[in-house]
DNA sequence: ATCGCAGCCTGTACGC
DNA sequence: TGCGTACAGGCTGCGA
């Protein structure tokens, strides 16, 4: 569910909402494989006391930088949560893991599947530094990227969602953006012209920058879906032009959006724009 | 290098 | 209503 919109959401939103500085007076994780290899017990005494330092977003891992050194990476998978609330709240079943505030608020984190994971570490580099490139970052670069794209024998699908490749993109962006460049995803990489792997840059671009603006996608109604620290939705599913719109006129040219399955995923074309 | 599959979990949607 | 099945936005580890 949370790809990098939604990720970047969720930390400014944290930001915003004045994290960096307090402190954990208590953590607690209810959840062993969530927190492995550490124990609820070590996880907890970590934790206790330290200060936040700093909240980033890499890829799709949010990235709280604690006084003491340590770094937290939270990576929320399918079905991961931030919740900001005041700390008396009942505690949702579904929350497995909660942190205490000095300042009155319990960050919590609530997953529904158990797919996500929270990694202390000293060496945070280790996992992020094998990371593909930030899309949306200044240094990444059209002329390599095209490149890189281009010498690869892959499946646009399959590689675009191929986090070491490149950061961020997860099943709705890959789509959307391949649909904004005209690309079919089962197009190999290898044999896009320069045009066509530029128009795949500025798409990508262009996607996960609407996604922010709207605040991330917000499918359905469940409690699972994707929310905000602060409980809201998020605004972007109102942009989609193709994820989960299978027989919806597409946008540009009318014709029916068609589901498939490319590399084990779900995947929106529309088969006029994006011809094989 | 690349592919396909099982596994990690639970909830929801849908057909009968 | 109840039951069974398929599917879900991510990622890892394995064998081929």
């Amino acid at each position: 569910m949370p790809e990098l919109p939604e990720v970047e959401t969720v930390v400014r939103e944290l930001r915003a909402d004045g994290l960096i500085g307090r402190s954990i007076t208590r953590a607690q994780a209810f959840w062993k494989p969530m927190i492995a290899p550490l124990t609820p017990a070590a996880f907890a005494a970590q934790l206790k006391g330290r200060r936040v330092q700093a909240i980033q977003r890499r890829a799709k891992y949010i990235v709280i930088t604690l006084a003491n050194g340590n770094t937290l990476l939270i990576h929320l998978r399918m079905t991961g949560q931030l919740n900001l609330v005041r700390k008396g709240a009942p505690r949702d079943p579904h929350q497995h893991i909660v942190l205490c505030l000095d300042d009155g608020r319990d960050l919590r984190y609530r997953d529904t599947r158990k797919f996500g994971r929270w990694i202390l570490t000293r060496a945070p580099d280790t996992i992020l530094g094998r990371l593909g490139p930030e899309p949306l970052s200044e240094h990444f670069d059209r002329k390599v990227f095209i490149s890189q794209l281009r010498s690869r024998r892959r499946q646009l699908k399959p590689l675009l969602l191929d986090q070491t490749f490149l950061a961020g993109l997860g099943n709705i962006y890959a789509d959307e953006a391949l649909w904004d460049a005209r690309l079919h995803p089962g197009r190999v990489a290898s044999t896009l012209s320069a045009m066509e792997a530029r128009r795949l840059h500025g798409a990508i671009r262009r996607v996960l920058r609407r996604g922010i603006q709207n605040k991330g996608t917000t499918l359905g109604s469940g409690k699972s879906n994707f929310k905000r620290p602060g409980g809201n939705r998020g605004q972007n599913q109102a942009g989609l032009k193709v994820f989960r719109r299978t027989g919806v006129p597409c946008l540009r040219c009318g014709k029916s959006i068609r589901r498939m399955i490319i590399s084990q995923r779900a995947t929106h074309i529309c088969p006029n724009c994006q011809p094989a």
